[in-house]
DNA sequence: GCCAGATGGTCAGGCACCGAATCATCTTGC
DNA sequence: GCAAGATGATTCGGTGCCTGACCATCTGGC
């Protein structure tokens, strides 16, 4: 279970939203459970979390790929870098999304001629999923642009505010479950 | 334009990430452009991007919601509190959709008794849309387990965390156009 | 007044994902 | 060695959002 890998989420479903400070004072008044300065930040997050998702987004279509597509070229890039080859349902498990999606993804990326299937040499249910030679240039050619792009994107933060951002958003995640829950 | 709003992402395509810093350090030998540590922050927040959106969506499928339906009644509650009326452009440009999307929005909330339109006053191209008073009080039924379960979301972090967070993900946001641009 | 362009709502088509159901194959316990 | 259950890939149907094209209505300059 390796991984540099990407993203899950079903739907983006999401909005933005310009949070007003004022306005949420006001609603407090009538909602004790308000808490402003949550609030605030949790919009803050939504925001930056739909910006990010949707730049992404536009970066990969200039390529002519999806997020999921790429999740799945890097992933096969860095396993046969290793030697290793991978199943539809690791590269799922790897990837955050369901094998039915996977299916789909890698049936469109077989169609592109940018990976193949080959059969699993022990187990006749699966099967074994390949770069092309043509996937691994493709892959290959795009890597640097995309890994500038994020140095760029990361640019404006200093080494120890990266540091303290992922300390902050790991307490962000540590609160998640509350969301979900009951 | 007020707001206490939402989100907005096209396809939450995500996918979740493990970075592996030693990958990592490995792949950056072949690729001078690669910087880890901006990978592994940038990686970070769109796993904790998507664990957020889609515990979200959760959270608002076990009130019947979906993000989107939300984001407009609060939207309405928010506006006929100050005595205001909105129409279906002016909700979209709040919500950060399009209005064709505003246009299925309202028509389920419609069907679900939640919303009503009215005939725009001066302009017949147009219409305003109303909470209906079961509309009302369903967002106001919510509201209270909404605002309860951000303030713990958000409870692991001290409220000096929380603007150091949102000053770091502002630095972040002003490097987004360069995922996007050339 | 009147027509060109702006603006508002809708529709059709598409995309990316999911869950549940299905079918094939493997594995276990006996 | 053989059923019962586990596991893998796929298909189908559904959701939530998007873009682009469409028609209706308003507005401004002449």
């Amino acid at each position: 279970m390796s991984a540099v890998i990407l993203p899950r989420s079903k739907n983006a479903t999401p909005m933005k939203l310009v949070p007003r400070y004022e306005r949420l004072k006001q609603l407090a008044k009538r909602f004790p459970e308000l808490d402003p300065s949550a609030i605030e930040t949790c919009l803050t997050m939504l925001r930056l979390s739909n910006e990010l998702t949707s730049a992404y987004e536009a970066h990969f279509t200039r390529h002519g790929l999806s997020q999921g597509r790429f999740v799945v070229l890097i992933q096969l890039f860095i396993a046969e870098d290793s030697g290793e080859s991978l199943s539809p349902a690791e590269i799922a498990e790897l990837s955050q999304c369901t094998r039915a999606t996977m299916t789909g993804l890698l049936d469109t990326l077989e169609k592109d001629g940018l990976i193949s299937r080959a059969d699993h040499p022990e187990d006749r249910r699966m099967y074994t999923v390949h770069l092309t030679a043509r996937g691994r240039e493709f892959i290959q050619g795009m890597l640097p642009d995309h890994y500038r792009r994020i140095a760029t994107l990361m640019a404006p933060l200093s080494h120890a505010e990266r540091d303290t951002l992922r300390d902050l958003l790991a307490k962000v995640s540590s609160g998640i479950p509350a969301l979900r829950d009951p």
